[in-house]
DNA sequence: GTTCATACTTACCTTTTTGTACGTACTTAC
DNA sequence: GTAAGTACGTACAAAAAGGTAAGTATGAAC
């Protein structure tokens, strides 16, 4: 359409074609990060060093299943640690580990920006025209 | 448990207590850029207008069912801007709002931290010890 | 005149995700 | 002795998301 596009094809695919193409491992990562629950405690875990039922109390609506499920799919990308005492009534401990930080800050960004734009979006929901059928 | 986490209770409530509750709309938001395409279409529509069927290309794996509700759903957000020319076979472009934009950016941070960060993520995968049991 | 391309919509079905309710094991508080 | 808190696991159910295949309208190419 425009020479902008055409110029900079080659180079698109170069730098990111990854994620636009199915079957790259990238876009499993993405969906742990942005499925219900996996951003927000990743955002909840850049305050400190959470219980359990922390995190279950500060992200309203979680059920525990659905929490723990989070939680063990981000362990198992290596983005939360889990510190369990041995003590009874159970103790355990969930906390950011280096690279989960990293990514943390980038979602927290996104959601800031969300968060504090929401004005203008909800303004831009209503002047758009286009009604949402669900929601 | 540690004192920097007392002290600013007060604070992270303020600051963002939002997303973290049920009921705010800024849950909803997040939900339209964090589904299956969402993020992709604004990250691809980052590098300029598109036709429908060239952002069906693109997105490998999108049906055309998708591909128009996550666009109707961004259009009504006012993130996406679509405009038709009335002939046959009919042309339709979708490019990014000024708001749209800015909240493409933040998305293609996340995406590309993730790319980037893709050995250190499936290196740590591998050392968590923690096993996925999909997948 | 049959096919192709465009940008969709619709009905229907499958998969994925999320939730609910309960169980566990142990201890402290009432 | 009954309830509550802790951090889960599990069976089942519901809901949401996503996919498939077809249809629509129109004209252009073959």
């Amino acid at each position: 359409m425009n020479n902008i596009n055409q110029s900079n094809k080659l180079s698109e695919q170069m730098m990111r074609g990854e994620v636009f193409s199915d079957q790259c491992p990238s876009r499993e990562i993405l969906k742990h990060v942005t499925n219900r629950w996996g951003g927000l405690v990743l955002v909840a875990l850049l305050l400190g060093t959470h219980r359990f039922s922390d995190l279950r109390r500060k992200l309203s609506g979680v059920s525990e299943k659905m929490l723990a499920q989070t939680l063990q799919t981000l362990e198992a990308d290596g983005f939360v640690m889990r510190v369990s005492y041995p003590v009874v009534p159970p103790h355990v401990e969930y906390s950011l580990t280096p690279l989960g930080a990293e990514l943390a800050k980038q979602v927290e960004l996104l959601v800031d920006w969300i968060e504090i734009n929401l004005p203008r979006i909800l303004d831009a929901q209503q002047t758009s025209g286009v009604a949402n059928r669900d929601e």
